[in-house]
DNA sequence: TTATAAATGACCGACCGTCGGTCATTTATA
DNA sequence: TATAAATGACCGACGGTCGGTCATTTATAA
């Protein structure tokens, strides 16, 4: 026998080596030979590893959400409103720090890549993604509604919420707007809406 | 003076020719050489009247939502409901019909390339279309206002209904949950909040 | 008026560079 | 020496370019 690597590991270790990269070229102009140069390998060891340039980004991608997710994971407090939690929820892209800037870009070229993929674990990640962030909007929804400070019916409204930050995310990129304010926005108005005032 | 062609009107002829083709290839299979063969003239002549793929998409995909957009127009009729006005708005994705499944598969293909195209002509566009059925939207939520119909506060619910709509339309193809359903549930539960009971 | 030379620009498809992906070969190790 | 691992030359597809061709129009001279 001769010598055996961890191909998980490897696999990961060359996804770690591109993430700087990734951020830096975007989806579109990140070239094979470009990953391979920087992973340290050569260009055909990158497909022992990866079948196609969509699982490489993808594998780097994955990595950034699970990230922020633990990071969302570990950020609950009961303290605050309902409606401040929500904002926290989607803080990755309400966020102002300079250092999500890159981020944000990729992740808006990556959504762009699901519209039109045929790519089935990006995809089935995908549903898992919402779910998970929906789970989160659910239990805020539902502590709200238990601790009387919003009415039954906002339940309803958790898929237009989902959706909602779905689209703003994705018009901001085409118009330039300031998604961020607008997003506030329409959360204030629907708390306007189901809020119990006192 | 040789032959002088009118630029435009080939320029239309190339796209109107290539339509059936795109419908039926979608943006990404579509190359430039089925174009050509397709439009009945040379590779580099398409060059001539197109400066890159892009463009070329993007004059056929414009000629379906400028149609689409003067059927709206088209549609205005005062003795419907706030409500059912607004679902007519968003027929293009919430309607059954099967020809419009081929449209809103390139359609969505083409949001994917608006969401990472630095093509200005392009998002310039997206941005009128955006503005199109928002000033729609307000026509439809000021006099659901004036007839009583709803309450002042929808005023500020029009930005965010038209991020939703773009929300379910993207999520959908990734989720593959039925969109329509759930739009008309979220618009309904908007409804249940902002009508006025009588 | 007519024959022909010159000018024009629409049109073409061979060719180019790039890039994702493959495979025959080499290298390293047990 | 058997075999896993790594390699980079190579391939084909694709978007885009460019030099050349040819039909048509205009200018000119007999």
């Amino acid at each position: 026998m001769a010598i055996k690597v961890d191909k998980d590991k490897k696999r990961r270790d060359i996804a770690v080596a591109c993430t700087e990269l990734l951020l830096e070229k975007g989806i579109k102009d990140l070239t094979i030979t470009e990953i391979a140069k920087t992973a340290g390998i050569g260009k055909g060891t990158v497909y022992d590893y990866f079948s196609n340039k969509e699982e490489i980004v993808f594998e780097i991608i994955r990595n950034f959400i699970e990230e922020h997710h633990r990071y969302l994971l570990s950020q609950s407090d009961k303290r605050t409103s309902t409606k401040q939690k929500i904002f926290y929820l989607f803080d990755f892209f309400l966020s102002e720090y300079k250092s999500y800037e890159k981020h944000l870009v990729v992740y808006r070229e990556y959504l762009s890549v699901t519209l039109s993929s045929k790519f089935s674990p990006m995809l089935e990640f995908n549903k898992e993604c919402s779910g998970f962030i929906r789970n989160i909007l659910e239990d805020i929804i539902e502590e709200g509604i238990k601790k009387a400070e919003i009415k039954d019916v906002s339940r309803n409204l958790i898929d237009g919420i989902m959706k909602a930050e779905r689209g703003y995310m994705v018009i901001a990129w085409a118009e330039g707007r300031d998604l961020r304010k607008d997003f506030k926005e329409y959360i204030n108005t629907l708390f306007d809406l189901i809020e119990i005032k006192k």
